[in-house]
DNA sequence: CCATATATGTCAACATGACTGACATAAAAC
DNA sequence: GTTTTATGTCAGTCATGTTGACATATATGG
């Protein structure tokens, strides 16, 4: 009783660290979530255009259906956040080089401008969470947090893709190759699911 | 520390790393409610009665008011959801011993059982995470997440209570004193919050 | 005892973001 | 030249959140 664990029951502690997590998580993408939005609320956005800026943000040229597969929503639900993204001059259309059919998403620099707002926040939380915790922390939460992650989304978070991703630069016209390097693999499975 | 990072960039690196974080909260969140949102479905409930079921069950006894706090919504949004769970008996309301007008909530069989069958899965998940990163990384992965939530909020995850709760046992009659205790500090910030 | 505060419930209206189903168009592919 | 694919769109529904106003029962403090 004295400090942890002296246990009485090993498999009540196991349990108590498991209802731990799964609060800890309902909590924290709550706090994590919450400043964006008021952010948002002041453009008359909601979380689902965060994350659509936040996507074409990070893989500039990408097209509809590989942000699709990405958000796991319909296209019905897309396009109402993307067309007012788009009308409202945050994200940018251009029809696709070898396949004319698509349109390939691009921030412009407003939207860029509201992207690195929302992001910087969720950022310098993430980053004051990992300068108190110590970087073994956390390799720690990286290892557990991509196990909670099913198996066939685990693929967008190789070592070698994220950091390529960084270490390519530019990020400008040869996005749109790199997004479909990155979410190959994911479109497949949440192409079968809808 | 040793061999990771021989990095041309330190800074494109800790972006990344903060990106990757960022991601991974997504997806981890997301996959981590899926499969109880199915079984819901089955009931005709949503991801809230799920949230509702989880913490009455956690806190027997618990008091609207404290279960609003938690919640963080409107008391008119969660009467939706408690009133279908409390019609369909998954959950019972019962008057306060000291004051009549408390409602304290408590599961039903019936609504331990879908809390179990529910909350099974998500626990599995996290067990299955926790033994494939190990018990340094889930030691990682907990600093960091109390590290992610909103100061005003890691009170509810403070070392003792936790185990406390694990420990005191029967959970039963007595569970009433035990939440009320456990969300004390919560409840002021939220209740000035509406 | 009466006035006020608190715990809870309820009605009504609205916004967001998801869903399904059906249909349309342009370009690619065979 | 037919079929498939990428995308868009219309229309309706549902779940879950919001605000605002008001009701009721009980507690609490002069």
């Amino acid at each position: 009783m004295t400090d942890i664990k002296p246990g009485p029951n090993p498999l009540f502690l196991r349990e108590a660290e498991l209802r731990q997590a799964i609060e800890m998580l309902f909590f924290a993408y709550r706090d994590f979530t919450s400043e964006p939005d008021q952010i948002l609320a002041q453009y008359g956005f909601g979380r689902a255009h965060h994350r659509v800026i936040y996507f074409v943000g990070r893989h500039p040229g990408i097209t509809v259906s590989e942000l699709l597969a990405i958000l796991a929503i319909t296209k019905q639900s897309l396009s109402r956040v993307l067309g007012q993204l788009v009308g409202e001059g945050f994200i940018e259309q251009r029809p696709g080089e070898r396949d004319r059919r698509q349109r390939l998403l691009e921030l412009t620099d407003r939207g860029r401008a509201l992207e690195r707002r929302l992001t910087e926040n969720q950022r310098s939380r993430i980053a004051r969470a990992f300068r108190e915790a110590g970087a073994e922390a956390v390799e720690g939460f990286h290892r557990v947090l991509l196990n909670i992650i099913d198996e066939c989304n685990r693929g967008r978070f190789d070592r070698r893709e994220t950091l390529a991703a960084g270490t390519t630069g530019t990020e400008g016209a040869t996005g749109a190759e790199g997004a479909t390097g990155t979410e190959g693999a994911g479109l497949e499975s949440a192409a079968s699911r809808r």
